[in-house]
DNA sequence: CTGAAAGCGCTTACAG
DNA sequence: CTGAAAGCGCTTACAG
């Protein structure tokens, strides 16, 4: 299975590898004549030919490739979107995307590992991305190439990076419900200190003081954001101090939050509305009825961080020099059916 | 930010490229002396060279790429886990994972182009990886290098293919129901005539006829293969057959059947057991009861599949001739706490 | 308008 | 035990 050169192109049309080169990547300022350009162009054709990109990335210094160092690969639906968002957008710049994901655990120093492997591989880009929403420390070889972080931030603005609206997410979804009539709305908070845990609970503080609503303690919880906790908080919560609506740190908390509800006889939403975050659509989508929440933008995320790099990549080599704000992209709320209007006192 | 290369550490070390690529490589039948060894080793890693992947894969045709063509990628979390699986067995073997996404809803041509991009890259084999379980015709240019089938099977067995075995699982989800002591067990299936379809219902009635119980129409339905199609057919086979037990074609099935026992006041397990299939997490370890379902081997097929790719290049170029049998791999039974014994009647 | 030649960073017979 | 040299498949000044 001999695989065709640009030899065989040039012999076949019966001109120099130089022209089959120039006229097929259309090098600019380059004069070849309509006539030889066709018959290059139909000797590809005929021979199925594919410039070797291994050849071309020796030669011309550039892979094509941009590495996606992911901390733990797709064990959450998440990255996968971070994945196509990055993948589509290398599709759209003629780059090819290669994954690695990081060994589980491991710290500083795998990674390290991983991006020198990247870097071997002469990627021309890499993207950095962690599970979830958070501040990182940099591997220190990151620093020759255009690098930017997904879903996280290093703390020193070294590299661009982009992250989720978290703020800006809790406002849309509590002024929903706040607009809807509501003024108990209780908060179950996650009680990881991340920043989804800070950046929701300001949102929904900032609504309250929008709407001239005091905010209540008793009205505000953290647990584990998981469903069992959810449960336990949000019934603690109902019984406590009788919200007309929750506003979820997370859809798996508002999973629990809707089996806290049917055990009290709570209809959602006629007696209680619920809004969650994350847009899990797998929960979301599915639960009896529909969970109004609010998205995580993985896709766009994934697709702005390839972008920026394609952009450092064209610009040449002098890499902007920073300090970068992190870039907040929207967290749009997904309406469904889990909220409606209070009932009449 | 000049690049370290092979010439460099040569320089550092004394000696000529030859002797710094002999022990680098560890190449064998090379004899250097032990102390040239080390001023070599040293030199390396002083400099922090690592050797340029792109020259060594011009150089010696291996490019230590796989390329991973996936239909859909990351849409669901299934992907994710192949991706996951065959990324820990690539680094396991010193390969490198190259993802493509194929353009969302594109048939045969499409994928051709995608094969050939991987072409160009100079992978070193390609792994075609289909959304769910199914059979599909396959790019006709994938005829060159080592290809495996992921989740899927070519009618004509041309490729090796691995592929859940939907049978065994069905058996041992109906055989856990079976032997918890239920004999009115249904069976909520799909409606789309895939693999799987068939494949469960045989292993649903294999079940049925070890322990001697007549198969019944009424005790089996099919529907989309979704929650809200779910509760309406549960209602439906609760209504008119009064099972003690429900096999659920997949988790998304059983979560509507969930719905449909809790408004007819039935407790789970203690009157219904329910068993689900496809062991997606969220929703399955969140319901509650937890759901007891059977898990898809994703993550074992990626890996089975990589392993499989890397032995094929091991044995050299001889392709094997096949006709390849699909490989079946396990669907394993993961026990939660949706199953009891039947009430006494 | 077209082509000969150098060279990207390696590996690998081959010679000594 | 070690090294000089060819060549993998391209691109790109440079010359004509």
């Amino acid at each position: 299975m001999k695989t065709v050169g640009i030899r065989d192109v040039a012999k076949l049309a019966g001109v120099s590898v130089t022209t089959v080169s120039h006229v097929l990547n259309e090098t600019p300022h380059t004069r070849v004549a309509e006539e030889t350009r066709n018959r290059v162009r139909e000797a590809a054709q005929r021979l199925g030919y594919g410039p070797n990109r291994v050849a071309q990335a020796l030669r011309t210094r550039r892979s094509g490739l941009v590495g996606l160092l992911s901390e733990e690969i797709a064990t959450t639906p998440h990255a996968g979107r971070i994945i196509l968002g990055a993948q589509e957008a290398a599709r759209a710049h003629g780059l090819t995307l290669v994954i690695v994901s990081a060994e589980r655990g491991s710290h500083a120093e795998a990674h390290r590992a991983d991006v020198q492997a990247l870097l071997d591989r002469q990627v021309d880009a890499i993207l950095y991305a962690t599970m979830y929403h958070r501040t990182i420390s940099l591997p220190p070889n990151l620093s020759g190439l255009p690098a930017v972080l997904i879903d996280a931030t290093d703390g020193t603005g070294t590299l661009p990076s982009v992250i989720p609206d978290e703020v800006g997410g809790a406002v849309a979804a509590v002024r929903h419900l706040a607009e809807a009539g509501h003024r108990r709305i209780a908060f179950l908070n996650n009680s990881d200190d991340v920043p989804a845990t800070h950046g929701r609970l300001a949102g929904y503080r900032q609504v309250l003081a929008e709407h001239r609503i005091p905010y209540e303690e008793k009205l505000v919880g953290e647990a584990v954001s998981e469903p069992a906790e959810g449960y336990e908080l949000a019934k603690e919560i109902l019984a406590r101090s009788q919200p007309t609506a929750l506003f979820c740190y997370n859809d798996r908390m508002a999973m629990g939050a809707y089996r806290a509800a049917r055990e009290l006889g709570l209809t959602i939403p006629e007696d209680l509305s619920i809004v969650g975050f994350d847009n899990q659509e797998i929960i979301a989508a599915n639960l009896f009825p529909a969970l109004t929440t609010v998205a995580l933008p993985h896709y766009e995320m994934g697709a702005w961080a390839l972008e920026t790099a394609a952009e450092m990549l064209s610009e040449g080599s002098d890499r902007p020099a920073g300090p970068f704000e992190p870039v907040l992209l929207p967290c749009p709320l997904v309406p469904r059916d889990s909220v409606a209007p209070p009932r009449q006192t």
